[in-house]
DNA sequence: TTAGTCATGTAAGTGGTTACATGATTAG
DNA sequence: CTAATCATGTAACCACTTACATGACTAA
């Protein structure tokens, strides 16, 4: 049992889903592909942490929808108060900016605006995803109903948000420190 | 040559530095361990990425400064105008947060209360970092002196401090939200 | 005297990605 | 007619961690 799979029990949380669900709906916060995902669930499937009913479908490929057993919700209780790992992050242009005064001013600017793009759209499907949420949902979290289906959904919505709104502006001053000394921009 | 490995030319591009030296630097930005460094390092400089020059140490064990060559160097720029990857991020504690409604509300606030500690740490630690640095640096960037050894540091550990405040509001955020509405405080 | 730092390396194991494999349906 | 979505799975590979190994010096 890897921190990958008490995820995937934390997901089933809100009810059964498919492995191909799952996989969908863990990618915000667990990047991980579905080469991985089946493997932990079969095992998961073995040990009786989780269940699942084949559900034949027409049109499309049948499918296993699993949900959480007794067993495996008793395995998440237990993995909640133990000691939670420290983020790991992992950005190849950071270290593209640590040497930013090696390469072209043109290839830098570049580099961030990528970036503010990036950025913008997450920001964008994030408000989507919150505004699919629903008013209800927003009441019950403004309110402190934790125990609601959709605070922790919410919450950590608008952390992403706010982690990609900061990056963004981030982008944007460093984009207006380049321009004060526009050291690339001969020939413009 | 992976992403590690380009971030290491990165990195030397500050000056000559021993496996170790790297090693330590590199965390901030991307976290790896020595028994991963060393062997690059031995095979980019098979590949003729970087030298190094054997120091011996009286009082320590002795080291191997590595510096970059022309090749190494000729590396680097090539990397920079790449596709550059998605950042990764995978922190236990969202997984977590996914199933709060599912946990005890005293478990849910301990583990809000040890990210910000967690955050309060870095944040200060980034500040030293920062003044470490030096008002020259601060001067060079405030001019957009890209080309100043120091500009990259101090925009990342820039980028750094307002990720982890913008962090550390989410969580004083969420305690806050969890305290409207006491579910757990019976016998407080 | 125990733990921590400096300093390098190898070996074994886990976690995660890419590629291979299948196949029907739908949208451009 | 090509690509994308749904849906599951395996095999090979790469990236990263943990453990093993050594050894001298220093601070609590």
């Amino acid at each position: 049992m890897n921190t990958l799979s008490y995820g995937l029990l934390a997901l089933l949380t809100r009810g059964p889903r498919s492995g191909y669900e799952l996989m969908q709906h863990i990618q915000p916060i667990w990047q991980a592909k579905h080469s991985q995902i089946y493997p932990l669930l079969a095992l998961m499937e073995k040990r009786g942490f989780v269940q699942y009913v084949p559900v034949a479908q027409k049109d499309k490929p049948d499918k296993k929808v699993y949900s959480l057993t007794d067993e495996g919700i008793a395995a998440l209780r237990e993995w909640v108060p133990e000691p939670t790992g420290d983020p790991v992050k992992r950005d190849e242009m950071l270290l593209k900016v640590y040497c930013i005064g090696f390469i072209e001013p043109a290839q830098a600017r570049q580099l961030f605006e990528e970036r503010m793009r990036m950025y913008q759209c997450k920001i964008e499907k994030y408000h989507r995803m919150l505004d699919d949420l629903g008013s209800e949902t927003v009441q019950a979290v403004e309110a402190g109903r934790m125990e609601h289906p959709g605070f922790g959904s919410y919450i950590l919505l608008k952390r992403a948000i706010g982690q990609a709104e900061s990056d963004l502006d981030w982008c944007r001053w460093v984009v207006g420190l380049l321009q004060l000394n526009p050291t690339g921009s001969v020939g413009n």
